[in-house]
Order: C-alpha cells, then sequence, then structure tokens
DNA sequence: AATCCAATCAACCGCATCCCG
DNA sequence: TCGGGATGCGGTTGATTGGAT
C-alpha cells in the first residue's frame, strides 16, 4: 500500500507543508530511526522543524504524536493492568473525558492509549449492557459491582505476591516525576464517588498471573435479559455481599453504605502506592 | 483454507489554546 | 493589543489482527 500522496487541501496542512510531498499512514521503521536520532541529537520540540531537519516527509503534528505515543523511552506498553484501570475509573468520574490529565498520573501511559481503553472496553461493555456509558443505571452498576469487585482483586493479587518482587515494567525505576496524591485525586469535601463508572474489563493473557484480568461485566449477568446469575451461582465472588444484582439494578442500587466504604480515601492511598511500587 | 467479522490501536483531523514578534 | 504560527487535546477513522464459521 502506498501512503506516499500528494498533500492537497492547505488547510489541512500546516504553514510550509502545502508544497511538500507529504507522507501519511504507517510509520517505517527507517522513519522511526531518523526521529529518534534527531531528538537524540537535539531533543523535542519545534515539531515542524523537527520533521524537516530530520528529513522526514511528515507533519510536525504527526512526528510529534509518533514521538509521544511510541518512541519516547519512557512509554510503557502491554495491558492496562488491574490498578491502571482503577486509576482510569476515578480520575475520569472527576475529569471526564480530560485524557492528557487523566494520563499525567498513570507513568508511561499516552492520553491515547487511555482514550482508546475507554471508548473500546468500557464504552462497548456500556453498550451491551444496553445503557449509555453516562448513565446512572451504568455507572451505579460500576460504582457497586465492578469497583468493590475490582478492588478485591487488587488485594488479593498484592497479598499473593507480597512476597515476591514484581518484575513488571522493571525497565524502569521511577515514576516519571509524577506524585499521585489523594488529595489531588478527591476534591476535597466532595463526594469521592460520583463516576460515570465503567468496567474494567480483560485484556491480559492467560500467562499474565500477576495482574490477572477479571472478566467483563457482561460475562457476569447479563443485564438485557432474563440470566442474571449471582454470587451464589457461579461462586466467583464478583458480587459485594448482600446485593442483589437484579434487583438493583432493575430498581436502583439505593444509597449502598456499605459499599462506599470500600471506595474510600484508604483504598485510593493503598493504590496509588501499588501503582507507584511495582514502576 | 477461505471468508467474514469484531476488536484493537496507530494515526489523522479539526479546533482550542499558547506563545511570540 | 493583535495576528500568525506552533503546540496540545479530544474525536474519529481506517488498517491490521485474531477468532469464529
Amino acid at each position: 500500500m502506498d501512503f506516499h500522496v500528494r498533500a492537497c487541501g492547505s488547510a489541512k496542512l500546516g504553514v510550509g507543508e502545502e508544497d511538500m510531498d507529504i507522507r501519511r499512514g504507517p510509520w517505517t521503521a527507517e522513519e522511526d530511526t531518523l526521529l529518534m536520532n534527531h531528538i537524540t541529537l537535539h531533543g523535542e520540540g519545534r515539531w515542524n522543524s523537527v520533521a524537516r531537519c530530520a528529513g522526514l516527509k511528515r507533519t510536525g503534528k504527526s512526528c510529534r504524536l509518533r514521538w509521544l505515543n511510541y518512541l519516547r523511552p519512557d512509554v510503557r506498553r502491554g495491558n492496562i493492568t488491574l490498578k491502571e484501570q482503577l486509576l482510569i475509573l476515578e480520575l475520569h468520574s472527576q475529569w471526564g473525558n480530560r485524557w492528557s490529565k487523566i494520563a499525567q498520573y498513570l507513568p508511561g501511559r499516552t492520553d491515547n492509549e487511555i482514550k482508546n481503553y475507554w471508548r473500546t472496553r468500557v464504552q462497548k461493555q456500556a453498550k451491551q449492557l444496553k445503557c449509555d456509558v453516562n448513565s446512572k443505571q451504568f455507572r451505579d452498576a460500576m460504582r457497586y459491582v465492578w469497583i468493590p469487585r475490582l478492588m478485591e482483586r487488587i488485594r488479593a493479587t498484592s497479598e499473593s505476591h507480597s512476597d515476591q518482587p514484581t518484575m513488571e515494567y522493571s525497565t524502569t525505576t521511577d515514576c516519571g516525576g509524577v506524585t499521585l496524591d489523594p488529595g489531588q485525586v478527591h476534591a476535597s469535601g466532595s463526594d469521592p464517588i460520583d463516576p460515570y463508572f465503567m468496567p474494567a474489563v480483560s485484556s491480559g493473557t492467560p500467562s499474565d498471573s500477576s495482574e490477572a484480568q477479571i472478566s467483563d461485566l457482561t460475562e457476569c449477568y447479563d443485564f438485557s435479559g432474563s440470566n442474571y446469575p449471582n454470587e451464589s451461582t457461579n461462586g466467583s465472588g464478583f458480587c459485594p455481599q448482600g446485593v442483589d444484582i437484579q434487583q438493583a439494578f432493575e430498581h436502583g442500587f439505593g444509597g449502598g453504605d456499605t459499599l462506599d466504604s470500600l471506595w474510600n480515601e484508604e483504598n485510593l492511598s493503598f493504590l496509588q502506592q501499588q501503582l507507584c511500587d511495582e514502576i
């Protein structure tokens, strides 16, 4: 496939780009090398001149995106972990689609990656549940079912591996300068839970034992049909004790005081510490 | 083996904001 | 203060991949 196209329509291109042959589409290894070498020598910034000086027939924007989302040495690759999922849930509940801001709290993750995660996993779940991702129904399902379960899984994983050093992401040792401050995560004086909660879904491989992924929300129960398995039927413990999922989903989750306690400052601090420890 | 389909994610686009002369 | 270029951000698209049939 030939991505080497003649740029047409100057409105879509920056100044100085109108008369160039602009390459689009996937980057080649050669282009990656050119860009990396240039940034190694001259640093980031001035992306239009980076593109020009590096001999790349790309826009400055394209170079910037490639560097930030792929070539940057501290970019973290691989599945979104349980802890990262939980952080995304919480941060999105506060900031909405402020992907770059959310990404600041997940060292090594890019806004693009988080955005893709949200769209492909979370919105898919809402769609399968036949409700809007921003609906109270969906938020409640996440709030009272998935978040507590996620917390339990994280704790369980942590405890079972407490005597072993985690090797995940062992290539980097710092937190990228990011301080995970609970005071920042929670607006003071506000209800810590008002999320557009979304499910954390299975994206890991079977061998990913240290960060075993939880199953899809829709695997646990089918909101759209008549089959609502619960704790007693599937034995997996996905449903917090004392919560009748079918009734709750059909008639509302109510106050949920006891479950609220699962999602508090202590748990957030724990999560953030875990995330920093493993990096 | 071939085809279809859904999921994923890299990359692009348009717009907003920042910065600087 | 203003205008233009550079940069950043969020939404969207489309190529690729892997699983199902």
